[in-house]
DNA sequence: GCGCTAAAAGCAAATAATTTGCGTTAATGG
DNA sequence: CCATTAACGCAAATTATTTGCTTTTAGCGC
């Protein structure tokens, strides 16, 4: 677990950082992730493969790394002027994206690494995103669901056929925010999750 | 893809498959799975590295081929006499397993694995498991949803919060339950999905 | 059953990845 | 500016993986 966060932030740990992720999307880019090593990775980078091996341990860990990285949302959900088309619009922008062999590749990275924490953040981002459009249907004064019913609702499902070998039809996007937003109003909140220990 | 079926039945593959099978799970529970590697469980099985190198290219495909098998359900879903009361206790103990230490790893290696036919062979036993139950439902006169809404609306969330670090407690899988009853006979049944290519 | 064919396994040498000890560099805090 | 020490680089030692070749044996036609 020696990753990421609570290191040495200064010139040189953080030069280092970003050139090694940097080595590791420009490999991915150009040839197959089965065949990207540790010591091509160092090489690309500039940096001994030992330094890599101390700092991320595992291709893996390192690969999750970069991975949560990429699927950080770098914009504000489109304004559509309604609750109902900014989550539409968001949600089928989210599956295309996830879905996509790239989004699907981030994905495994980012589960298959024994540290869950990069999983935790990606839900984390999402629920950022949806909270976005929350305030803002809540500011038009218009109903929206709880976070946890859009998640359980919408990304859930599209996740969950994503990795378990079904692409969601567009069709079924749009039908799974139909059905939240129509439980929107008539359903009571529901109770908390506990946090997961390991 | 050198994986699992359409080789050899006979005789000696089996009994290597089985050794090495074997092998993995008595390593996996004596030691930490970081620990375990292919020349280790070579030596537990009495074989040679080089057989197993060969016939699933990476530790990575043996541990998902192995976790597949203990995926497996082992027995048919307790009949409680109602449907709520079948989807309940199933639900829950599918949920105890899932969240449990074993089974996320089982379900990490499974995911983990380039080669996706192991994640769909999971989907497919749990929906085997839901049709049972269904198939109950009709016979005893009862209403019950379509198997995609259960998996939409009881398992994707379970399984999306496993994954993505948060254990759902008991009251909120009883609530899934009572939605995706609830919703059974007043939703229309949902479009499909198509299946994956890579 | 008997032998033929080839898939799967064993063996060992060659290659590649990972770990480790130790000296060096440079960020951080006083 | 100096002391401290985390992070890095280097190289040797260890361990894992690949590969060429040989041997075993399952599957199949006779």
């Amino acid at each position: 677990m020696p990753a990421k966060e609570n290191l040495r932030p200064g010139g040189r740990s953080a030069r280092v950082q970003a050139s090694v992720h940097n080595a590791v999307r420009s490999l991915l880019k150009s040839m197959d992730r089965a065949d990207v090593t540790i010591p091509l990775i160092a090489a690309e980078a500039g940096v001994t493969p030992s330094t890599i091996y101390r700092r991320w341990g595992e291709l893996q860990e390192l690969l999750a790394d970069v991975a949560v990285e990429r699927l950080r949302p770098d914009m504000l959900p489109i304004d559509t002027g309604s609750a109902r088309g900014d989550l539409e619009v968001w949600t089928e922008q989210y599956c295309e994206e996830m879905s996509s062999g790239v989004g699907r590749d981030m994905m495994r990275d980012v589960l298959a690494a024994q540290d869950n924490a990069n999983a935790c953040k990606c839900d984390a981002f999402t629920r950022e995103q949806i909270a976005l459009i929350a305030d803002r249907a809540r500011d038009r004064g218009e109903y929206f669901p709880d976070i946890d019913a859009v998640m359980d609702g919408v990304v859930a499902p599209i996740i969950y056929r994503i990795l378990f070998g079904e692409m969601p039809s567009i069709e079924r996007v749009r039908d799974l925010v139909t059905n939240v937003l129509a439980a929107a109003s008539t359903r009571p909140p529901r109770p908390a999750s506990a946090p997961i220990s390991g």
